[in-house]
RNA sequence: UCCUCCUUAGCUCAGUUGGUUAGAGCAUCUGACUGUUAAUCAGAGGGUCAUCCGUUCAAGUCGGAUAGGGGGAG
């Protein structure tokens, strides 16, 4: 089958931001794009149809370890994937499992082979190796599945950076020969993207772009950043891998960030993004707006009846007032955690529409730094 | 009119046989959150212990008076 096409619509004048377009079976994706996070098959407290129609997303993840674990691949399996089984009908990428290989350093052990797991639902163990970790993808049936990695903590001094990075090499290898060796599962194109790793070490990073540009896969992930190296460190670690990846395929940066850093690395050269922020500080009563920052928390809004966001394109946003979002946190109503949550994935999405549009207009370089300073702000 | 109980943070309440700097929850405010083990976590501010007089080395705690409130009897 036809693995999925990435065609570069516009590169910007003044920066090395571009546009572009991403077609897969499950239908095309705009870059820049933000990919809202859907770890267990839910974009937590957003249903699929306010993702397709309030927050408009084209993409969404899910998690090898996390739907591994639950409903299991038995059900993936016997529901025809996960698109089927959580009723998406767009684009699916799955993480691989790697970034649990940090958030979970506390019951995992790493070998050549690959990381063992310790459940933290029931306690029992699991071997995560490159060739399980392949197959797990398969049957969940992503669009995008990622090469199995070990995402070291930011920090890391040489040594240990060049070692893990080595072994994620030695990983790839493998998955990709797992990977070629079986079919697309459910009729529609299955695409691997690999992983460029080595912490905040130039030479390291240059040395993990070659390797995996080498691979010749359709898209390329830059991997360990945003685990605890500072700000500054990421943009220059993030340039300098964009500047070694091919032009001709998207660049997939993971887990990045604040909107000011996804305006930040869109101008580095990064067509692909996701992160739980929007989701997960939603939840705990963070707005990013078009306007800047606010804690819907805060008694400043008990009586402020203006929408919460009527600078973007969401009828949640444009509809509900900052006093009722409030006394909805305040209440611990669920469905204050609905509403924050699209909206703040749906002022992500208009950042990266809008993005695309200035890159396409010529102006995105005078307007990302006006957005970024006024996105910033602590109303 | 009498009897009885109560009064401690913005709110609801803990405070031992008197003994370091009077606590909690909620509320208020501030941080944190970046390929989700998180509708989570961390922290701060806030009290003339109703008022006054006494007992005592020492009173939120014991005694008395006053004020306000609850309940009961006439």
């Amino acid at each position: 089958m036809a693995s999925l096409k990435f065609e570069l619509q516009h590169n910007c004048s003044t920066t090395k931001a571009r546009a572009g377009k991403i077609t897969t079976d499950h239908g095309e994706i705009l870059t820049p794009i933000f990919m809202p996070v859907g770890t267990v098959g839910s974009v937590k407290a957003v249903t699929q149809q306010q993702l397709e129609n309030d927050v408009k997303a084209q993409i969404i993840l899910g998690n090898t370890y996390h739907l591994y674990l639950r409903p299991g691949l038995e059900t993936l399996e016997a529901a025809g994937g996960l698109h089927r089984f959580m009723g998406w009908n767009g684009p699916i990428l799955t993480d691989s499992g790697g970034f649990q290989v940090f958030s979970l350093s506390g019951t995992r052990k790493i070998s050549e082979e690959g990381a063992v797991f310790q459940s933290h639902i029931d306690g029992s163990k699991h071997l995560f190796s490159p060739e399980i970790v392949m197959d797990i993808q398969r049957i969940i049936g992503g669009d995008i599945m990622m090469a199995f990695d070990e995402c070291p903590p930011g920090g890391s001094e040489y040594n240990y950076a060049k070692t893990s990075m080595e072994l994620t090499h030695r990983w790839l290898d493998r998955c990709v020969n797992r990977f070629t060796k079986i079919e697309d599962r459910y009729g529609h194109s299955q695409n691997l993207f690999p992983i460029v790793q080595g912490g905040v070490h130039h030479d390291l990073r240059k040395i993990s772009c070659e390797c995996i540009s080498s691979k010749d896969l359709p898209g390329n992930a830059i991997g360990g950043l945003s685990v605890g190296e500072p700000t500054e460190k990421m943009y220059e670690i993030c340039e300098l891998c964009c500047d070694h990846l091919p032009t001709d395929k998207p660049r997939y940066l993971m887990g990045v960030g604040t909107p000011w850093n996804i305006l930040e690395c869109i101008s580095l050269g990064v067509d692909m993004f996701d992160c739980v922020m929007p989701t997960r500080n939603g939840r705990n009563a963070m707005l990013f707006t078009s306007n800047g920052v606010i804690n819907i928390d805060n008694k400043k809004w008990e009586k402020d009846f203006s929408p919460i966001d009527d600078g973007i394109d969401c009828e949640i946003s444009n509809h509900y007032s900052k006093a009722y979002l409030r006394h909805l946190v305040k209440s611990k109503e669920i469905l204050g955690l609905q509403i924050a949550s699209i909206h703040n994935l749906a002022f992500y999405q208009h950042i990266v529409t809008q993005s695309r549009k200035e890159i396409f207009g010529g102006n995105f370089s005078l307007w990302k730094s006006q957005m970024s300073a006024r996105w910033q702000q602590r109303l």
